[in-house]
DNA sequence: TCTTATTTAATAATTGTTACAAATTTAAAA
DNA sequence: TTTTAAATTTGTAACAATTATTAAATAAGA
């Protein structure tokens, strides 16, 4: 089953039309690795549909994050990003590169979710954790800032 | 020493002029328990102060992150929000009402210290870490949802 | 096919933020 | 103290990201 295909079925899943706009900018996100902003979005499914618009990118993305499809991910510079990745997972923001990389790590989640477990919350009834990582990337041979 | 002093002190400290402006604006910063947008800074400190313009404490909450005096702190709405405290700590998420609690723990800083000094990250300079709780504030007495 | 509801495209309006120039304040020099 | 220059603030304009609006297009059902 080809991307298209599966979008097309979590839609319907989810009770949406599966419009031709809903299914690529559905893949567009999932495919994504980069935790896309509404332009960057729309620059990508663009290509390929051309007539499509901004503001449907922008309110599809909305219905999608409502319909537990995606996520929202939070970012510095105020800008809306996107994150096709549900379940708990970490983030690692790069203060250089502005990059907003996953960081998966199975015994992390583990580790915190044992602590949350032990040491309860008072009136709060948790719904995910993600670590966020705020670091300098560095160039691997010479020990240099990337720019 | 009072909340004003204080501000002065730690604003020469870092070479900026102690003016009347960035002493309330950081005091300000400082006391809030709210993690406050621009906006919200604004009107606190326009009660004793009416002349202040919003422009300035934009400026001046920008100005005060570069000197590392306070921080950012992510919001998924897209809007700017600061942070007083320094240093590594958490913070709860509220769905519901979309506060943005402070959630110091020792022990949980350790943890993840720990993890993150055995399992090396590859190509990253670390200079601080954050775990974001996602959870809905219930109410104590009888377990309903808070608006 | 006809009818109706849903969705989209195009564009206008709004909002949060930044840029700017004139006015004010501060600090230093004379 | 006055003079001068630099730094800061104010008030407002400009901007960019997002949201609202409305007419056209599309899809589904009778
Ligand atoms: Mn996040
Ligand atoms: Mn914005
Ligand atoms: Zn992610
Ligand atoms: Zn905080």
């Amino acid at each position: 089953m080809n991307t298209l295909e599966f979008a097309k079925q979590k839609l319907t899943e989810v009770g949406l039309k599966a419009t031709q706009q809903r299914m690529v900018i559905l893949a567009a996100v999932q495919q994504s690795k980069n935790h896309p902003s509404p332009e960057a979005v729309y620059e990508k499914v663009r290509v390929n549909n051309p007539s499509i618009s901004l503001g449907t990118v922008y309110n599809t993305l909305d219905i999608f994050v409502e319909k537990d499809l995606i996520q929202t991910v939070l970012a510095k510079n105020g800008l809306k990003r996107y994150d096709g990745r549900l379940g708990n997972h970490n983030h690692i923001h790069c203060v250089n590169t502005n990059e907003i990389l996953d960081f998966e790590d199975e015994e992390l989640n583990d580790l915190v979710l044992e602590f949350l477990k032990r040491k309860k919350i008072e009136n709060l009834d948790i719904r995910k954790f993600s670590l966020h990582i705020q670091g300098e990337k560095i160039d691997e041979k010479k020990n240099i800032k990337i720019h």
